[in-house]
DNA sequence: GCACTCACG
DNA sequence: GACGTACGTGAGTGCC
């Protein structure tokens, strides 16, 4: 008989206040004051030592206050307006309060707009409905009126438990009459206010009395004349918008399903940490002897025949076996690999790997691939190895196409989770072979989505810097088995024992890594981004860049040859002017060139000590004269079309399909975006009329035509949404020209001159604005840049706010956030530097801006796919993603259907997760290619 | 392998 | 008083 499940919510906000006023001002070594972390952490380490006695906790999670804001402040918004600072010394200890719930292993939940005592109450009213018992573990008044049959309260300060009579005790009503007890006395902490001259005891009796709020309103005529019959009268409306401020909101958006909650045994590592950082020693000498919940070092599903380690500290997790890559098998009869398929169907899970012959998951041959079913149990399955020599004789391995008949069903089963690193790639080299893996998990996104922007040396969210980070583990170098330059062989050529140990080892690493960071993602509040975006988004991306896009080689050629026509001219005049032969492509020659021999005016830069050669410099000196500056820079742009775009497009084209199949990164940028590469198709030209014509080259296919979808202005949008500026909203709500709406804001009058400075600052306040930058970009004094700032934050009042809460959050917290819960680190934060501090400030800034928009177009691009099916549109195929722009080919009879779908979808992707305060705008275009279609 | 330059949002 | 001046990317070239 399963024990009954029962949920303990821990309201840590309010316990922090009151452990700080209970404690003594400990600080920890480095000096932070601890008092109120260390009464958390004891109060913690008590509630998980109930585990598996009778009618503990059997899931736990701690729910924290993470704005003051709420649907109240619309209600009334002198809701909690007077509350008074926090102490000094108590306000570092709030992010700590996360710390110490992560060294327990357990969620941590907090929500924008929400307060925590309504996450608390939906999540019991959640639990409830399931037949759990509940325990919210508080003893804040408010709370008390969720008491019911199966939920009661925990004061563990007085170590009591709050039931219905506890309520009757204090209040002297039942629970459900608690709310209009509360309504009429107010509160004077949050400012709720009731009814001016009743207190507790006069509305305990009223209710007594009368039976509910209303009652007594309703009542209150027929009372004898009293000041309180006049209170009652005349503020009967504070009294029932009071009603609504204290009742608490039960059906909050949750971010984590209860299953996320599960209490398992914790991991001591983390807390032994976490603990020694702060100097609590007598915790973890309890630690060493027995541990919260016995600390006992096994995660489920997880074998477990490791002795514990002394060291409290230890570098892997103990629930793991050591890595031993002479344990794994090389799977060569058809038996074998029906065995581990058998397995991994009962594990419900494998890591999956492929080994090819390439990088370029769109021509690589698949070489192998490697299973691993539980940590330290993984194969390796050969199929192509044997090398190029037709006559050579072949090591023993399963024909390849019975091999790939045997995965398919497991690789395809619904039932049975693939795990894998990076598994876009291994997503599309499977496909090319009628094989679409489902459902999936990707440790490399995972750690994007945990750690994004936290400095990790090289290798950022690789297998092998993941190992090493993670597990302690340093993986076999691919290098080693295939050498690198000229004697470089094919991984098919590698023997099979030594291809076993790397490509099981890869596998296995990856399954362990799940391990890790799959746990994390609820504790650490990623659990949304990665479920609702990032993940579903693998296949969806792995799909655009193997439909790729047509570029027409002919057009691309007689581009390279005009360029380059018209640059030998350039070189000669060049030349002549210069009145030598030297590399116009080197920044070196040309600023001796410039500024030697011809004398020309400029200065030298940084540490290299060469001359700065570079548009800004170029143009300024064209501007005064200098003839050699112009036709350098024309040089310049048609060497870079050229060689960038016209020459190395051409050698991108896939033999086989005849189109150009980039790659995306999704781990590439620390905001969120994707980035683009081999070929980037994410800067091909667009900003000057030469360059457009390279976007004339990337065409549909005949009866088909390019649509191009842009969101129009998403950043400045989701700024004036996210700063709450009203002047802005209102221009886009109105449909207004936004740059023309700030210049006659800024200046009084709209014209080509202020809309361009209109334009430049309002780009500014998007990337973190500075007097110095502002001044550079304008080429007016620092003085009047900082009177241009002063202007647009008093003309937009919000956006002045939302600069310092961001970086105050930012430096509390060491990260930001999207409005859909992706985080972007920022370990330089409260760097000593000044220039490195104020760097990551204004990154800071952007972030969540430029994040929140890659969220909203990750979202339209998942739900693409099914929205245009589900309207009969099949033919209509999604290829690019330009941070702010999809682009679709299609059959020219559908555009108008197709145009319908995207804009719906483009225009609703913040929804329901986010409801945004202005408009998304959607521009559409269609035509023969790229170019046309803008 | 790094610095510089420049293409994009 | 100096610092180093806008956010996020990837690629080609020259040079050590």
């Amino acid at each position: 008989m399963a024990q009954q499940n029962h949920l303990y919510l821990v309201d840590g906000s309010s316990y922090i206040f009151r452990a700080y006023h209970r404690l003594p001002p400990l600080t920890n070594p480095e000096g932070t004051p601890v008092g109120a972390v260390y009464g958390y952490t004891t109060m913690l380490w008590k509630l998980a030592d109930d585990l598996h006695k009778a009618d503990g906790p059997t899931h736990m999670a701690v729910i924290l206050d993470k704005s003051s804001q709420s649907f109240r402040n619309e209600l009334y918004d002198q809701y909690k307006a007077h509350r008074p600072e926090p102490p000094e010394d108590l306000r570092p200890q709030f992010p700590l309060i996360r710390d110490a719930t992560r060294a327990f292993s357990m969620p941590c939940i907090e929500e924008d707009n929400v307060e925590a005592d309504d996450i608390i109450a939906s999540y019991a009213k959640d639990a409830l409905a399931k037949g759990w018992k509940v325990t919210i573990v508080s003893s804040d008044k408010d709370l008390m009126q969720l008491i019911q049959p199966g939920l009661d309260m925990l004061d563990t300060m007085k170590n009591a438990r709050l039931g219905p009579e506890a309520v009757m005790e204090k209040f002297g009503v039942t629970p459900e009459q608690l709310g209009d007890v509360l309504a009429l006395m107010g509160d004077a902490v949050d400012n709720v206010p009731g009814i001016r001259g009743i207190g507790p005891k006069t509305a305990s009796k009223l209710i007594v009395e009368h039976g509910d709020l209303e009652s007594v309103l309703a009542a209150a005529p027929s009372m004898k004349p009293s000041k309180m019959r006049e209170s009652l009268i005349e503020q009967a409306d504070m009294a029932r918008l009071s009603k609504v401020l204290v009742t608490l909101k039960d059906d909050c958006p949750l971010p984590n399903e209860l299953d996320d909650f599960l209490l398992k045994d914790i991991p001591p590592e983390p807390l032994a940490a976490f603990l020694t950082k702060h100097g609590f020693t007598s915790l973890l000498r309890k630690l060493g002897a027995s541990g919260p919940a016995d600390a006992a070092p096994t995660p489920s599903g997880a074998a477990n025949d490791v002795p514990r380690s002394d060291n409290a500290i230890a570098p892997q997790p103990l629930s793991m076996p050591t890595i031993n890559v002479d344990d794994y098998v090389c799977v060569q009869d058809a038996e074998t690999l029906d065995a581990w398929i058998a397995k991994a169907r009962a594990e419900g899970m494998a890591a999956v790997d492929t080994e090819t012959d390439s990088l370029d998951s769109m021509q690589a041959a698949l070489v192998g691939v490697s299973l691993a079913v539980a940590p330290g149990e993984a194969c390796y399955i050969p199929l192509g190895h044997g090398g190029t020599d037709m006559f050579a004789e072949k090591p023993r391995q399963l024909p390849f196409e019975e091999a790939v008949a045997r995965l398919k069903p497991l690789l395809e089963d619904d039932a049975v989770l693939k795990i894998g690193q990076n598994l876009k790639y291994d997503l599309n080299v499977l496909a090319r072979h009628g094989i679409h893996v489902s459902p999936i998990d990707d440790t490399m996104v995972m750690s994007f989505n945990l750690d994004a922007g936290h400095e990790f040396g090289t290798g950022g969210h690789g297998m092998d810097a993941l190992a090493d980070r993670h597990l302690g583990h340093t993986c076999i170098s691919f290098k080693s088995l295939t050498g690198t330059g000229k004697k470089q062989i094919g991984f098919n050529e590698v023997p099979l024992a030594d291809a076993t140990r790397y490509a099981a080892e890869d596998a296995d690493v990856t399954l362990r890594l799940w391990h890790v960071l799959r746990p994390r993602l609820p504790i650490e509040g990623a659990t949304r981004i990665y479920q609702n975006v990032d993940r579903p988004l693998i296949p969806v991306v792995a799909g655009m860049e193997r439909e790729g896009i047509k570029v027409d080689r002919e057009q691309l050629a007689a581009l390279s040859q005009d360029f380059a026509t018209r640059m030998a001219a350039l070189e000669g005049e060049i030349h002549e002017l210069a009145g030598q032969s030297f590399s116009i492509g080197s920044p070196k020659q040309l600023g001796e060139i410039l500024f030697d021999k011809l004398g020309l005016k400029g200065g030298k830069k940084g540490k290299t000590g060469a001359y700065s050669t570079d548009v800004t410099v170029l143009e300024k000196l064209a501007g005064e004269g200098s003839e050699i500056s112009r036709k350098v820079l024309d040089w310049r742009q048609l060497s870079k079309l050229k060689s960038t775009y016209t020459d190395a497009l051409q050698e991108q084209i896939n033999p086989n399909t005849g189109r150009v199949h980039t790659s995306y990164s999704l781990v590439g940028a620390q905001t969120g975006r994707l980035s683009s590469t081999e070929p980037n198709l994410q800067n091909i030209p667009i900003r000057t009329e030469i360059g457009r014509q390279i976007r004339h080259a990337f065409v549909a296919e005949p009866g088909n035509v390019i649509l191009a979808a842009d969101y129009s202005q998403i950043e400045l949008r989701l700024a004036a949404h996210m700063a709450d500026v009203e002047t802005l909203r209102d221009a886009f709500a109105k449909g207004e020209d936004i740059h023309n709406r700030t210049a006659q804001e800024l200046f009084g009058e709209v014209n080509r001159d202020t809309r361009g400075r209109a334009k430049t600052i309002n780009f500014a306040i998007l990337y973190g604005i500075s007097r110095w930058g502002l001044a550079g970009r304008l080429e007016v004094s620092a003085d009047e840049a900082q009177a241009m700032i002063d202007t647009y934050f008093q003309r937009f009042p919000g956006i002045n706010r939302y600069i310092a809460e961001t970086v105050e959050k930012a430096r509390e917290c060491g990260f930001t956030e999207t409005l859909f819960g992706r985080k972007t680190h920022f370990p330089r934060i409260n760097s000593k530097n000044q220039a490195e501090r104020q760097g990551s400030e204004r990154a800071a800034i952007n972030a969540p801006i430029q994040g929140t928009s890659a969220d909203i177009i990750k979202r339209a691009m998942v739900r693409m796919g099914p929205a245009l099916e589900a309207a009969g549109l099949a033919h209509v195929r999604m290829l690019l993603q330009v941070h702010d722009e999809l682009v679709f080919e299609l059959p020219e009879s559908d555009v108008e259907a197709a145009s319908a779908v995207i804009r719906q979808v483009m225009e609703n992707a913040a929804e329901p997760a986010v409801t945004l305060s202005v408009p998304l705008g959607v521009e559409i275009g269609t035509g023969p290619s790229w170019g046309a279609a803008h």
